[in-house]
DNA sequence: ATTACACTAAACCATATAGTTTAGTGTGAT
DNA sequence: ATCACACTAAACTATATGGTTTAGTGTAAT
C-alpha cells in the first residue's frame, strides 16, 4: 500500500519542530520580522535549511505560527479559571476586591516583556499581517470586554452598581488597563513595570464612585 | 574669501529637500521602514541618488527626520491655543463642556490615519529607534498629561472637583483617550473612526461623577 | 538488502538594496 | 571665460537574504 503513515519516526520530527519554533520566537521577539533572517533562525534552531522549509512553507508561515502560539498562550493565561468565573458577589466591598484582583492580574500578564514585544511587532507589521492582529484582539481586548460586560450586567441586576449600560461600564473599567498597556508598555523602552497597587486601587475606587 | 555663502542657489536646493521629505514620508507611512527602499524614495521624489545622499547621510537619518517632522506637527495641532489656555472655569457645567471639547478634539487629531500609521511604525521600530518614541511621548502623552494635571489642580483649588490628587485625576481623564487610541486606532485595520459623541459624553459624565 | 523517512552540509540562484563612483550638464557670480 | 554649485543618469560594489538543489548519512521497518 502506498499509504504513508507517519507514526514511528515522529519523535525526532516533533523535536525539530519545537526547536525551530522556539528559536524563531526568540529571534523574532528580539529583532522583529524583517530583521530576522531564516538563516539566523536555522542556526539558532540547530537545524538544516531543508528541514526548516519542510516544516514551514516560508518565512511568513513561520512568523504567523509564532505569533499565533504566543497569543493563544496569552488568551489562556489571561482568561483562565480565576477570572472567567464571576462568582456570586454580594457587596460593594467584595466587588472592589474582585476588580482589583482582576486588573492587577491582567496587567501582570500583559505587561510581561515578551507580550509587549510581540504586540509591538504585530502592530508594526499590521499592514502586512492584518489577521495576526485580529488573533490578538480575540485573545485580548475583545474577550476581556465581553467578560467584563457580562460581569457588570450581572452586577447591575444584583443592584451592586447603578449604571445599566454594561458595555459603557465595561469600557470605563477596561479603559485604564488599555491606557497603562499603551503608556507603560508599548510606548516605553526598557522592562515594563506595573503601576503600584496604590494607584490601581485609587483607580478602582474612582471607578466605583462613578458607577455605584 | 573662501566663505561659501549659500544664498543664491538655495531655492532649488530647498525644493529638492522638501520633495525628498514628502516622498519619504509617503512611502514610509505606506510601507514601513524596512519595506521602503531608498531607490523608491529617490524615484518618488524625482531626484538623483547623489542628491538624496547629500541631503541625508543615510536611510536612518531620513526616517528620523520624517518622524520628527510628523510628531512636531502633531504636538502643534494637539496643544495649540485652544487647549493650552485653561480659561477660568466656574461651574461644573462649563467644566463638562470644556472636557468634552478637549477629548473630542484630541481624538480627532490623533486618530487621523497618518498619525496612527506612523505611530504604528515607530512602535514597531522602537528597539531600533528608541529616541523617536520619546519624541512622540513628548509631543503626545507627556505633554497632555502635564496640561491635564495642571488644569485639574486648578479646578480643585476652585472647588469644582473634589479630588485633590491632580495627577490621579488627570490619568483617569486621559485613560479613556489612550484606550480609544489603542483599541480603535492602533489595533484596528482600516480607517480609524472616532467613537460617537454620545459615548464620549457618557464617559465624561461618569468621570465627573467620580471626581466632583 | 532494500525501501522510506527525516535529516545534514554546502553550494547555489535570484533578487533586493544601501550606498558610492563616474562622468557630465546647466547656471549664476566673478 | 571660469569657478563653484546643485544637480543628473547610470553603472557599480558589496552584501544580505529567501528559498532551492544536490548529494549523501543514519535508522527502523519490511
Amino acid at each position: 500500500m502506498p499509504q504513508t503513515i507517519q507514526k514511528k519516526a515522529m519523535p525526532t520530527r516533533l523535536e525539530k519542530r519545537t526547536q525551530i519554533l522556539r528559536a524563531a520566537r526568540e529571534l523574532f521577539l528580539a529583532n522583529g520580522y524583517k530583521r530576522t533572517s531564516m538563516e539566523a533562525i536555522r542556526a539558532a534552531a540547530d537545524v538544516s535549511k531543508p528541514t526548516l522549509y519542510t516544516h514551514y512553507a516560508d518565512k511568513e508561515a513561520l512568523f504567523a505560527d509564532v505569533v499565533q502560539a504566543t497569543f493563544n498562550q496569552l488568551g489562556i493565561e489571561q482568561f483562565s479559571t480565576t477570572s472567567q468565573a464571576p462568582l456570586p458577589i454580594q457587596t460593594q466591598l467584595e466587588l472592589r476586591i474582585v476588580l482589583i484582583a482582576f486588573v492587577t492580574r491582567a496587567m501582570q500578564q500583559m505587561l510581561k516583556s515578551d507580550y509587549v514585544a510581540i504586540l509591538r511587532i504585530v502592530i508594526g507589521e499590521m499592514p502586512h499581517f492584518p489577521n495576526l492582529m485580529s488573533i490578538f484582539r480575540q485573545n485580548g481586548p475583545t474577550r476581556g470586554l465581553a467578560i467584563a460586560t457580562h460581569f457588570f450586567g450581572l452586577a447591575y441586576q444584583q443592584g451592586i452598581i447603578k449604571v445599566a449600560d454594561a458595555d459603557l461600564v465595561a469600557r470605563l473599567f477596561i479603559g485604564p488597563i488599555a491606557s497603562y498597556i499603551l503608556t507603560d508598555g508599548l510606548l516605553q523602552t526598557g522592562e515594563p513595570k506595573l503601576p503600584d497597587s496604590a494607584r490601581i486601587e485609587a483607580h478602582i475606587d474612582l471607578f466605583l464612585k462613578a458607577v455605584c
